[in-house]
DNA sequence: TTGATTTGGTAAAGCGTTTTACCAATTATT
DNA sequence: AATAATTGGTAAAACGCTTTACCAAATCAA
């Protein structure tokens, strides 16, 4: 391999100078002359600095971690596309963990923090990420973002406007002439999950109407988990005629639930989801869901990731307001019709 | 931080020993009672061996750069699965580069195979990647696996038994009735793409059907390719009955065009994509397609990208045949009703 | 007793950068 | 002409690890 010394050598100089010239160091004075004899040692060359010897004296790696729940939930892919743009911009580079894959696959986190491998970190998986990686990211000194759900850790933490999306979604509902109106949740001890009961609490007490307990169900965001939430859900109140799910895939799995005992979508229970995928209009019932910008969560993640100077706290995403997209999965419940 | 020397110091020997121990060396003898000592002091202080120094100097960073075309694609996130799994099991981590995002992502992509940044590289997106990461990975002579498509580098080559699965899409179709059955390809220059186009063919011969030309479109696997490749091929063959598409979100954007043509699916056109994914029952018309083993395939990739002794080569996931799921989408043509 | 072997380690040379401190020549100032 | 300031660099010390070559002491064989 090529060397900064290797440069060195053919243009004449110390090698320190080709390092700063490389590092486009602005307190260097040199001859436009050297200068330009360096830069064609280096493009004749093809020179690359050489990472782990960078790292290693630098001790910036120029790498992020990004924890995500799932990545085959389009959903988080948005967010990786979005953290994954802004990475480049910023000349980082993007090491993705799969929370649900294999355990190894933490220990190996674990390991890749301990030994100073990382600049950033942002998780978008709190309830799956062990306890030892967040002990070590804080051992550590990682800057640390949080997407979505806090977590008792010195951290950023990055929120969607989760509150208002639900209110969005249950205001669309009481206005189709809903009173009966469930929450599939997410995980309850994830704090957007609370953000988010409080959008459905707020539209309900806005709209005068009661709601009891067991309206909400807390499940996590795939489809099977809906499907079988869901079923609680309409086990446990007969007269629902309508659920607001709080992740897109979880929908689709209530919405099977729905099916499969013979109710219609929207003619007897009207679904909502937050969220938007790019199929949910050719979904059998083209999917009624609240647009929230995911991608700019995920370039927003990485961007304080590596803002050095921001101070720690909540920011919210709120540049737009939630876009509800009406499909054909909500209507007026038949006591309206 | 702590190093090697200071556990060498507190277990009162040279960091050599240390570092043997660590890394587990056999040929090292110690006594019992050294290398005792050298544990706790390791786990007292919670020692973890730095990254960057290793990777210096040992050259191997442990790392595996992953390209995906999409990362928001179902498909290609179960492939990312595999890897991500085999990854963690294999001690290494996945650097995760989306094609499709910012132009400056495969500059970083290059500086980081440039400066031995890598172990292994996974290439999902053939079409999509610069020539310049290409070139890269061959200068440094950086392991490289190309999934499906291949090109004309020095790698690997993992595919799928695509012909197969085209085969029995196509078969499928026939067995059913249909003669005009049209082919919604993905790129031209992709050899996974030719692979399945032989399937196509092949299964169209041995029926005894004609075929021609401009029975086949070739597109992207994106749900808008779909769309825009399907209305070419309905435009230019009037008398179509089944299209078999190459993808499942270009399937999607198939059918969205079908539909909006006033078309009924499978009534006046069966469709039927190659992969499964977990929403396809669920669409508007739950959708005929056949299953292959993505996640076996991303497991591979990165399997072979750190067997340093597997010589180059093309290799099939073949261990089962691809599954065809039958699902409403596909029946017989009217003709034969 | 002597020589050979084994045991249980150690010393030190890199790996390729970055960065701080320093300096010899040249030019400007008085 | 003497001093000061500027120009255009250089030297060398880390950063933390791996690995090769080497060695003193203890044990063993004959």
């Amino acid at each position: 391999m090529t060397t900064l010394s290797d440069i060195a050598k053919i243009a004449g100089v110390s090698s320190a100078v080709v390092s700063r010239i490389v590092n486009n160091d602005k307190t260097l004075r040199v001859s436009e002359d050297t200068r330009q004899r360096v830069l064609k040692a280096i493009d004749e060359l093809d020179y690359t600095p050489n990472i782990a010897a960078r790292t290693l004296r630098s001790a910036k790696s120029g790498l992020i971690a990004m924890v995500v729940h799932d990545v085959t939930n389009p959903v988080y892919a948005e967010i990786m596309r979005g953290a994954q743009t802004a990475a480049g911009d910023n000349d980082r580079a993007l090491l993705l963990f799969d929370a649900s894959a294999s355990e190894q696959s933490a220990s190996r986190l674990v390991d890749i923090i301990g030994g100073s491998g990382i600049d950033g970190m942002i998780i978008q998986s709190a309830g799956g990420v062990p306890e030892r990686v967040l002990a070590r990211t804080a051992r550590q000194k990682v800057p640390t973002v949080l997407l979505q759900a806090d977590l008792d850790a010195d951290a950023h933490l990055i929120c969607l406007p989760d509150q208002r999306a639900v209110e969005i979604a249950t205001e669309h509902l009481i206005a189709l002439g809903h009173s009966n109106i469930g929450c599939l949740s997410t995980a309850r001890d994830m704090t957007f999950s609370l953000r988010r009961l409080e959008g459905w609490k707020n539209a309900m007490a806005t709209a005068g109407i009661d709601y009891e307990r067991q309206l909400v169900v807390y499940g996590s965001s795939d489809m099977d988990s809906g499907r079988t939430r869901c079923a609680e859900l309409l086990d446990n109140n007969p007269d629902l005629t309508a659920v607001v799910c709080f992740n897109v895939m979880a929908a689709i799995g209530a919405m099977r639930e729905i099916w499969s005992r013979g109710l219609d979508i929207p003619g007897d229970i009207s679904v909502v989801a937050i969220h938007d995928v790019s199929f949910a209009e050719f979904l059998r019932t083209p999917l009624t869901s609240v647009a929230m910008p995911l991608f700019e969560l995920g370039k927003r993640a990485v961007e304080i990731a590596i803002d050095g100077t921001r101070p720690k706290g909540t920011s919210t995403i709120d540049k737009a307001e939630p876009q509800l997209i009406v499909r054909a999965s909500t209507a007026a419940p038949k006591s309206a019709r």
